[in-house]
DNA sequence: TATGAATGAGTCTTCATTCAT
DNA sequence: GATGAATGAAGACTCATTCAT
């Protein structure tokens, strides 16, 4: 309805709560996507659970993978995103690595089963939309890191191993949360992002700050 | 030499290299999952590259689901197999568990094509397999448990820290390695296997021990 | 310049150098047809090719089969308008029939790939379309039949054998041109055209002529 | 039931009035195919008209292009052995000229529906398709061509014209014959072969012979 | 018992056509 | 009149599983 926009041309997109098609529609396939796994989701699965009929899944999403590359993308905007605010704040680094870690590990599990579809092999996306995935997962690896080696060179961290590796380290494992493993167990979001997050600076920060 | 032989009956078991079908198609199986994702393989595919035909296959598990079930728990026994031997050895607790963690890490990316199909939701095998591989994952995970309690109880192992997270934490990260998203970096298996060695009892034992 | 200008009403046909759409449509679409082939040209691509909107096909032409039915009588048209330039002409009999195949295999080769689309079988059209392509077709064979005939009458061909097989015979042939049989040959355009008049001729006329 | 061909593998193939999937299916598909076009038939058209499942389709032929191109293949071996008959009789040139394009003529019409789908686009074929497809044409051709240059170097034909053309003119105008210009007309598959031949000669041969 | 041919439901994707502005 | 988003019925092809020997 708004003015503003120039001439509106062609069939006005369908929307729902305001949300157009391609809005909405990665959203609730990482829905399906998360329950029954992304080769076990029929794109008429995904038309079923979504009230978007298969056509206009072709017309905004070239084929089912580029659904899913466009999940991906979305959720590592949103880390990406967050991580960014951590790191921008005021606090020691000590305690920014700290609320970074209860982060990741917080919203990976609260949106646990959106999550898991991250684990489909990298490899099997097409190519080009593997490259734009690292593009995307470089710099958050990178941030992280960064931060790490700056409290290192503060000396609030120890240095005689690598920002690296245990950036790694924490990272597989929280990549790892969805998998359920330790679904099993019946630790609260909040305390296994507190675990991990008492962990982690362990290897690295803690001693030093001892 | 089996004792049975006297009671042989009908035709004999086929066999390559003095194994049967049931005993080499779920490695040959594994290494075509490990390569397509299981969803991305056939059942043509494995025949094809197994020397066993299909009518075999069928002979011997009901199913491709109960093919995959079958390698899992291979490899869960493998896998506490080896944990085992490590435990029940005469080194220190901190030396046992710093083995524990090189034996797994060296064996998960030894193997690393191989054991990328644990990625696979657990949820999507039938409801009997499930419960299978965890009554096979529990002991693992506990045995691994207990030692690092017996090392907290010794005082070689600092107890601010619960045993079971950091048991997890390092899991986790382990079971991720096969995802590729380290694959980038460039260490070499032993390389990785020593840092998360050396990155494990740091969080635990390393301060205590220091 | 029109008459009617006064009388105007509504949104003006939209033009590009003067022609409207459903003017240019058909000759735009005959090329990607002719491309692609008329099955394997969606109306996606036509849109593509032309600068004409989707709704506008759609409010020219009820469906993309009539699309091609204009195409076809447009083709049709023209080669009736041709033929009958060469007909009227002063020339003497033998020389009109041998203006007349340079001229059918001469536009057919330069426009080799928008004829090809004529291959289509023609019951595959609805049938009133059937129809009129029919009837456009008639004339054209009849005035080619026609003036062979007259040639025969003059005692300039021989007629010995029916007008009507010769003439089949010949466009036959030269419907046939588009097909690519013999495009693995390497004959120019012109030479193409003369050999087919010096045959055609041959049959009927040559005999006689001699 | 033959026990000469060894040890029977695998389910034995299921056959209908004793011919097996592969060799009954292009026939059958031939026919589907010409009533609706290649690109109008669809698999399931083709397992609707034959006694043949989809899955037994695909298992025989990898795609639908294959079948089609078998089908030409199966066509153009028919066509090289009958040509190659007539050629090595005793007649005389002119004779065996004639009764080849008799005999080409007289068989494309009554299978005429059967051989519609030559024209369809050559290059619409997969690379290594057509390769095969011109390999099987050129001889064809040859063969042909060779008959009339040796009419020619006889003396029965006339030489003032290329043997090629003259070739090429005859079969452009059999091939196009399925496509239904000339089936409005009323003549019988023998006179439309007569009128033919009658004219062929008349080319190349008629005049010399005169 | 082993074999591989056959089955047919199901997959992703395309596309002619309609429709809300 | 024009636009392009939406529709939904096919389409080609795959594949886990069964079955006749």
């Amino acid at each position: 309805m708004s003015a503003a926009e120039g001439r509106l041309r062609g069939r006005p997109p369908a929307t729902a709560n305001g949300r157009t098609v391609p809005e909405r529609l990665p959203d609730a396939a990482r829905e399906v996507f998360a329950e029954k796994g992304f080769d076990g989701t029929s794109v008429q699965d995904v038309v079923r659970a979504t009230e978007v009929t298969k056509g206009a899944v072709y017309r905004c999403f070239p084929s089912k993978d580029d659904l899913l590359h466009e999940i991906c993308l979305r959720v590592l905007r949103m880390q990406n995103e967050r991580l960014d605010a951590v790191v921008t704040t005021d606090l020691p680094v000590a305690e920014r690595v700290h609320a970074a870690v209860v982060d990741v590990v917080g919203t990976t599990l609260e949106n646990l089963r959106s999550t898991t579809i991250f684990f489909r092999p990298l490899h099997r996306l097409a190519e080009e939309n593997q490259r734009q995935v690292r593009r995307e997962r470089g710099p958050y690896r990178e941030t992280f890191r960064a931060l790490v080696v700056g409290g290192q060179r503060e000396g609030v961290f120890r240095d005689d191993v690598g920002a690296e590796p245990a950036v790694d380290y924490c990272f597989g494992s929280v990549r790892h949360l969805p998998m359920g493993w330790r679904s099993e167990g019946g630790a609260s979001a909040d305390e296994v992002a507190r675990a991990f997050a008492d962990l982690f600076p362990a290897d690295i920060a803690g001693i030093a700050a001892r």
